[in-house]
DNA sequence: CCGACACTATCGATCGATCGATCGAACGTC
DNA sequence: GACGTTCGATCGATCGATCGATAGTGTCGG
């Protein structure tokens, strides 16, 4: 790993441990193994470190989307998707993903402008997901808004709980909240079978872990 | 408003904006409207006014559940309440339901052993609530644990976006989440009719809101 | 093949600013 | 004059960031 790299793991890390506010650029130099001086060779400000982070992160997770989603016309299939890569995302890179959750407030407004609006961009696939789902009569929901943000939080709060030493695998962790989700979506069918395992290719390529 | 309780809120009010470590005792000093060393007389390390915050925060919303339950032995209608309780102290206050949320890991290890301990009591109910439903066949989840750690975060978000000034009023909100939370559970009856309304006096008394 | 120069990476030392916290003194009220 | 409040001044520590210096690495003209 270069030391570049180590920068930002540091950083990673140790903003999910600790907060952005709560993390010195001693501490980062000492995680990284650099100076503090060096640091400054791989970054500039501490928070363009944070915003790279985040918008990075950000970006990642809404390709992935767009590619477990694609080509699924089915509404129900692609909510289905959409919850089971950001569970995945989330229990398999819960500091990365703790970070870009609650480190917004510590961003310059013209930075967390950038990072907000990749956000809305991401939560808009899964309010057309939900929308085409009501429209079409597979979901029965009356606040879909509301809705949309209670699965969010739900579905979020998976990198602050999850642990990989628990008795679920990811599998079923995705699988379990897919199934919650529709349920709280008013879909009636009983079981759905739509098959998660391109969800799952797609989040091993895409952060390059194991699944 | 007193000078002690000035200090308090202001603490709440920028700890939830800006996190514990990106508040400063001056930032402190001049939101309650006193010099840095007069906050020395209503608080010993701002730590410790950060334990006591979330301390009686997790106290009042236990106690809160505690009466709001009381009586009521269907899991169904406990769960109703819970839910209904949670979702309305983080709408109502949302300021000091984020810092409990959000700020365990700026505590130390002593303090964070108290507090985790106050809110591990708090989640007892839920997943005894649980638990009652299912072992009577009124909920239906293969991993119980895992749902009411879902359902948890999934209803604590409330207090990340909602605003009052938004076209859901709190009761509504209450009774949405509700329902999402039963059908997650997997709870055969459509429409549950049990009456909130006790729940939303209990808020209005503890909290000193009107709802 | 060599020396000169450019470029990258790294560091110790240190900058001014701000941090959390404390002091002694002054204030008002009883 | 005793007590509860309040404050300006200031403490040592730490903050984010920068400086000039020092190696190492590669490139190119002769």
């Amino acid at each position: 790993m270069s030391s570049g790299e180590r920068v930002r793991a540091a950083a990673v890390k140790l903003f999910a441990a600790k907060g952005f506010h709560g993390t010195g650029i001693r501490d980062l130099a000492q995680e990284a193994e650099l100076s503090s001086a060096s640091l400054y060779h791989y970054m500039g400000t501490k928070e363009d470190l944070l915003v790279e982070i985040m918008a990075t992160s950000l970006r990642r997770l809404l390709d992935a989307a767009a590619k477990a989603t694609a080509g699924a016309g089915d509404p129900v299939a692609r909510l289905r998707a959409l919850v089971a890569l950001h569970v995945l995302a989330h229990a398999a890179q819960p500091a990365e993903t703790r970070v870009v959750d609650n480190e917004v407030d510590a961003l310059s407004d013209a930075a967390r402008a950038r990072v907000v609006a990749l956000r809305d961009e991401y939560e808009g696939l899964w309010a057309q997901a939900i929308e085409d789902g009501a429209a079409a009569g597979v979901f029965h929901t009356v606040y879909p808004a509301v809705t949309r943000l209670a699965l969010l939080e739900m579905c979020s709060g998976v990198a602050r709980w999850y642990s990989p030493r628990g008795p679920l695998p990811l599998e079923g962790l995705a699988v379990h909240y897919a199934e919650l989700a529709l349920r709280a979506l008013g879909h009636p069918g009983e079981v759905t079978v739509t098959d998660l395992r391109p969800c799952l290719e797609v989040v091993a390529q895409v952060w390059d872990v194991p699944v």
